[in-house]
DNA sequence: CTAAATGTTAAGCC
DNA sequence: GGGCTTAACATTTA
């Protein structure tokens, strides 16, 4: 569930919501009072990369599925929900197996826009700059690391990383400083590009057909055995071909 | 049945 | 404090 656009799907979902009543509102969370949110009108239900977050008048309450969590709009699993929230209409939303957390309510101040790639005000040219400053820094950073890294592109997720790389021809043990000025530009355009992909066709319940190299065994462009490692800071699961992902630095 | 996976955070250690 | 590694969390699928 948990990469950006999916997150988008789930706003969607779940729209009809916003400026309606929580009448009821409970779950196994720890984190958060949910009493405090009984009475209140749904302010805004937004997406910030893998972030959903509900805003009320008096509070915003984060949602981030990481590896597991799930949701329902109208139904109910089998399995305590961490967060239930009943609306005025009668509808519920249910979420499991998630982090739940109060944060500041003032989203605006704490999340920068500009770097979701889902969002309206994703900024290509911002993330070519942190790119370029992530690659002064650290002479080692690795492109597979910095399309997984959320404060430059928030929402791509390790299935985004490896499908982008493929479709740039980009091996993932590149290096960012060391990328040619135009393949850089290809990575942030196939950033938003891709995820915008992914949400079509996850809409359409096709996303996995659509994969190219994430979890894939054969290059289908070269016919070849893909190659596999656990790469990076967080050694994710990385799919490439050495024959047409060509490897910088 | 076991292992691994769309992810993040916090603790522990130089 | 910084930067790195490891563990923890929780559920479904291969």
């Amino acid at each position: 569930m948990p990469e950006g656009p999916s997150l988008v799907i789930l706003k969607e979902q779940t729209a009809r919501f916003v400026g309606q009543e929580i009448v009821r509102a409970e779950g196994n969370t720890w984190a958060i009072d949910t009493a405090r949110l009984v009475g209140q009108p749904v302010v805004s239900l937004r997406t910030w990369g893998k972030h959903f977050l509900i805003q009320v008048p008096t509070m915003v309450v984060r949602i981030h599925f990481l590896l597991f969590g799930t949701y329902r709009v109208d139904e109910r699993r089998d399995k305590p929900p961490r967060l239930s929230l009943g609306f005025a209409d009668g509808g519920e939303l249910n979420f499991y197996a998630c982090s739940v957390k109060e944060i500041d309510i003032d989203i605006d101040a704490c999340y920068d826009w500009a770097a979701d790639v889902m969002s309206d005000a994703w900024d290509p040219a911002l993330a070519r700059k942190k790119l370029r400053a992530e690659a002064k820094k650290n002479a080692d950073a690795l492109v597979c690391d910095a399309l997984l890294d959320q404060d430059i592109f928030a929402g791509v997720g390790n299935i985004i990383k490896n499908e982008v790389l493929f479709r740039i021809r980009v091996d993932p043990r590149s290096t960012v400083g060391a990328l040619p000025p135009a393949k850089l530009r290809a990575l942030v355009q196939e950033a938003r590009q891709y995820s915008f992909d992914f949400l079509e066709w996850k809409k359409a319940f096709v996303l996995k057909k659509h994969w190219l190299a994430h979890n894939q065994k054969t290059c289908p462009r070269c016919h070849i055995p893909f190659h596999k490692a656990h790469l990076g800071r967080t050694n994710r699961r990385s799919f490439w071909c050495e024959r047409c992902q060509k490897r910088y630095g």
